[in-house]
DNA sequence: AAATATTAGTTGACTTAATCAACCATTCTT
DNA sequence: AAGAATGGTTGATTAAGTCAACTAATATTT
């Protein structure tokens, strides 16, 4: 492989270590597990989202996304709603206090990144934001991500133990 | 906050969101469970480590890294190894197998990445190059990572339920 | 240097979260 | 309209994590 390409996977793979979420427990003062917390996070980022896409994104059975979102239920933060056009899929959105949850959790991670950004020069921020928005296109384009919408065979879609 | 901040921070979460391992279900075929996958990760990040640094850095207490970490010996990806200095301390690390697994992995989302890069331009590949990199530094000098060094006040450093 | 306090990690008993399999209810096929 | 398929839920069980009490090693006091 080019050294240029992996020199930018190697960055960005830690940058993304660096702030994604996997040290959420010092954050996350209500108590939500992490099942919760991820599911939270699947939810706020997808306009419609159903019992398997959770499911699928968090990497738990259905019944698991299920009790998750009971759970999470009872703690107000998110509510099912039956699907207009299908009464047998339920999409879960967020409440009031679950979008503010989120948004709060992720103030921290821009809170970061701010102050980064704002120790760099303006040019080079200039130089940053467009790379990284050729970088998001050019992956919508060739649709590398929406795991959601990738359905491989179906027996393997699962492989518990 | 500036419009220009506002936009990287947007993409560089986008980014950190279909990059990060929110989706390692699929992947991760061996059975791991997602305790056990984090403790990886964060092993497979640092030179030296603890119990507590795994503990901390993947929100559970104590014990529950002693557990995980015991798993994972038995699943022959990790070992323990009684620190030299200090005869209480106990350093994690990871095995052939566990190496392997771990970059089986990110073998995975480098693909991704790579997929995307080498449908940019190289004159493109080469801005975002130079934007990331000063991103890093930046963060490196302003020590903004690292979260295993903040020390805060020893109480609320587990504020569980 | 003996006594005491800290610190790192482990273990037993228990709680919580997730799985598996069987199950409705709704929609799709034919 | 009957049967198959799909989306989601529930009961019983297993796995994973917590809490509190503990052991062993290092630090601190006196």
């Amino acid at each position: 492989m080019k050294e240029q390409v992996k020199q930018i996977i190697g960055l960005l793979e830690d940058i993304i270590y660096n702030f994604s979420a996997h040290d959420m427990g010092d954050n996350c003062c209500e108590n939500i597990s992490h099942g919760e917390f991820r599911a939270l996070r699947v939810i706020s980022r997808m306009k419609r989202c159903t019992m398997q896409d959770i499911a699928k994104n968090i990497a738990v059975t259905k019944s698991g996304a299920t009790r998750i979102i009971s759970r999470l239920g009872e703690k107000k933060l998110a509510r099912r709603i039956t699907d207009k056009n299908d009464g047998r899929v339920c999409c879960v959105q967020l409440s009031k206090n679950g979008k503010s949850l989120i948004s709060k959790l992720a103030e921290k991670s821009a809170g970061k990144m701010a102050t980064i950004l704002s120790a760099m020069k303006p040019d080079m921020r200039q130089i940053l934001l467009i790379g990284l928005k050729t970088f998001v296109e050019t992956s919508h384009n060739k649709n590398i991500n929406n795991n959601t919408l990738k359905k491989s065979s179906k027996k393997s879609l699962k492989p518990y133990k």
